[in-house]
DNA sequence: TATTAAATGTTAGCATACAAACGATAAAAC
DNA sequence: GTTTTATCGTTTGTATGCTAACATTTAATA
């Protein structure tokens, strides 16, 4: 059976409910976040976080940033002096991250953090309503 | 049963993957949608088909849109001749927007794209599996 | 009626997000 | 060993998306 093209339900179409869900995350997010991190900020730091040291590129990849917006957002991180940015003296071409050992207290607040806003997104669901919901939205990567 | 909040798993964080499948929604939406219309162009021009005659801040609201986003993009729609603005005689805080008449016949085409966007972007998923899937969705606005 | 409050639209600033083009460097192919 | 290819990072431009402050106009209230 095909649809009808001449009528068009936005509130129903999966792209306009995905900004949807993204603008709740993103308020939510904002309001639990310590440091005025921004989602992006917070990812790029939790997987620096894992990877222990990491290039800007690979950190990119790794969260899924474009070169351009990894750059951006690293050198925010580096002024709020979250992120130190060295060269490798084995590839003039790579810039290698790492939180500064100062900083390495903050991870575990933001491990809890993230927690919380996760399960804050997901409140309006049941807990099998949250692992289907997760199940099927990793599909759509 | 409390997480233990020693570990953080960027990838299964719904925040995250909300952003992913908004980077493939946006990917697919580019290949397929004409007169190059962004994601947000597009949800204002359909929703405006919808409603007819609209305010501007009306229209932002009804597309889940800021004001200073909406003004953004009407203003592009405008110079793409996709958007007519004309000042409410009855009220001078309000800009009247409609689709210009020479442009009604687009509507049609938007509309067949909208469902071959939302069907590629659902593709990896079984149809039990999508109506699933939007219905949890839907709770997260 | 005068004051207050609310709605509409504008502007500026910050932070993604992506495309495209570029120089420098390193790796692979010949 | 030289050429080609690939990788890394930078820069520019366009488009959201939000906050905040603002002027204008309208509606509500005292």
């Amino acid at each position: 059976m095909k649809e009808k093209e001449n009528s068009y339900m936005l509130d129903d179409q999966v792209g306009y409910l995905l900004r949807l869900a993204n603008q709740r995350h993103s308020a939510l997010f904002q309001e639990v976040v310590p440091l005025r991190l921004t989602p992006t900020q917070f990812a790029a730091l939790v997987k620096l976080a894992e990877l222990g040291e990491c290039s800007q590129n690979e950190l990119g990849r790794r969260t899924a940033m474009d070169v351009a917006t990894i750059k951006g957002v690293i050198e925010r991180l580096r002024k709020k002096g979250l992120v130190d940015v060295n060269s490798d003296p084995n590839d003039k071409r790579r810039a290698i991250l790492s939180i500064p050992k100062e900083q390495a207290k903050i991870v575990p607040k933001l491990f809890e953090a993230g927690h919380k806003i996760s399960n804050l997104t997901l409140s309006p669901m049941t807990a099998p309503e949250k692992k289907t919901f997760l199940r099927l939205l990793k599909k759509l990567r």
